[in-house]
RNA sequence: ACUGCAGGCCGCGCUAUCGAUCCCAAACUUUCAGGUUGGGGUAGGAAAGUCCGGACAGCACAGGGCAGCGCAUCCCGCUAACGGCGGGACAUUCCGGCGGCAGAGCCGGGAUCGAGACAGUGCCACAGAAAAUUGGAGCCUGAGCUCCGGGGGCAACCCCGAAGCGUGUGUCCGCCCGCCUUCGUCCGCCCACAGGCGUACUGCGGCGGGGAGACAGGGUAAUCGUGAAAAUGUGGGGUAAGAGCCCACGGCGUUGCAUCGGAAGGUGCUUCGCGGGUAAACCUUGCGCGCUGAAAUGCCAUGUAUAGGAACAACCUGAGGCGGCUCGCUUCAUUCUCCGCAAGGGGAAGUGUUCCAGGGUAGGCAGCUUGAGGCGGCCAGUAAUGGACGUCCCAGAUAAAUGAUAGCGCUCUGACCUGCCUGCGCCCCGGCAAAGGCAGACAGAGACAGAAUCCGGCUUACAGGCCUGCAGUAUUU
RNA sequence: GCCGUUGUAGCUCAGGGGUAGAGCACUUCCUUGGUAAGGAAGAGGUCGUGAGUUCAAUUCUCAUCAACGGCU
């Protein structure tokens, strides 16, 4: 498997589980970013989903949107190996969701740097998730 | 060369690393399927707005009426179609040039939701007499009504006064009778008054004309501060005053004829008329329009209520009428006919059994990209566009791919720096130099914007660049 | 993706061709020992933006921008 490979599997894409994320996960917020997050432990096939968007109301253009979309997408394939093999050593199946929620248009260096970080505080949560 | 207008075109490139998605091939694991490796493709001129027109799909469709919606100069053409496009013309209007005293006219370019205001209805604030068969002021007329007196002066004229309007306007003359009556006035007498008597004066009275005035009535539409707009302009005649009332020359519309044009329409003569504007007010005329939309539609998986469909069975919606009465025809009522209204046409209806399906769930497949397709030169055409030929396959996602980072290049911009060229000017005459051009360095910028079934148009957004045509300005030849 | 509605004062809304209004809020004054209530006066508008029709447009037409709602 390609180490900073985005396959359609890795990608959160159910209409209901994102509902039932929203609903029932936990959030956190490293600005610009906010992030659900939901674990299941023991699972049948361990691993991760994620999904990202950004709000409708901040930016008019669906050009803008794609771009802050894609944004986070690179940001988070780039740095998840780490997280990805702490969840795999500990059988959890984590679905993580990102949010944009500033209202300016990004540059890549600060995407990178907040999903960074917040990657090392999901792999905090998942560890305390396992004990 | 610059500026302006109109039209058309392009709308960043390359490399490396790490990815996403679709297609093809290979081997691997293997139940479907999945990843791996290699190769290839992957956003626009507007993908946008969703304003028109279609393709395609489903449903509906006896034939009309009303309503609703849309279109609107003429001719020819293009297109699958259009409210779109191309060519030419007409009308209105704007701009520039020539022309010229001013104009007429000519040339070039732009714009136009450009049918109808002699079918009807409505509206036109404020101001103004009046906003569409109007009548205020003014002007003219006017039967009858009121008034036109006195004084000075030779006279011209001056002064005071009538009616009336209103605060200074406006103010007569002739004739007849000068007779009759004693109306009027003055004086005297009788007398409380009424009345009577006497005397004198005036010219009373009648007729005709003129002037002034108020008002009933009539005529008139030339003038009237307005207003966006005021009833065809100028001149003459005409009249009590006036008026297209009449005439001449015009303006606008219209009838007919002639002529030019294929037509809209132009020109000339002629007939009749001259009651404004507004139809992006209602409306009228002509033409056109079934409805819904890929979340359409078909299929697969899951599948418990029993709303639905089909087949079969027998009693076959309810009420009424007719006949040849176990049956048939017909009327009314309820419901459906998938945007409205009324009529009308067509179909169906209750019960049971069986089968299909099915409240829900929100997964997959098809539709889904080969098409009114792209590219290339050729041919036809002024062009829109069409034809044949060759060649290519060129996005197909679905919390939604087409990207991220770095470097190099390209284009544009510059209160800066360096070099070279031209050299307005200054002076010590070979130096300094405004402004401009070229090259380099440095810095900044590279717009508008992201497919969602697919096409043809329209509209809107857009850094920068290129091309073509026309006009103007300057310079050179 | 498709369909529709609404933009008027700080806020909520009228006005549907002829000088832009109401309620609340705001400012000043009166009243009160002071505040509220009450009374009097006042200020505040490119009628979302741009074209057009008209003598005249907030109103009619077209385009455009924004906000909101519906279909599933």
């Amino acid at each position: 498997m390609k180490r900073f490979g985005l396959p359609a599997t890795e990608k959160l894409k159910s209409r209901k589980a994102i509902d039932a994320l929203f609903r029932g996960g936990q959030r956190f917020s490293v600005f610009p970013v906010l992030v659900w997050h939901r674990w299941t432990a023991g699972a049948a096939e361990p691993g991760l989903q994620a999904g990202f968007t950004c709000s409708k109301k901040h930016f008019k253009r669906a050009h803008d949107r794609n771009r802050v979309k894609r944004l986070l997408r690179e940001a988070y394939r780039l740095q998840k190996p780490e997280l990805l093999e702490a969840v795999h050593g500990r059988e959890l199946h984590g679905e993580l969701f990102f949010v944009f929620v500033d209202k300016t248009l990004p540059t890549f260096a600060v995407i990178h740097a907040a999903v960074g970080k917040s990657l090392r505080h999901l792999q905090k949560k998942s560890h305390e998730v396992a004990h």
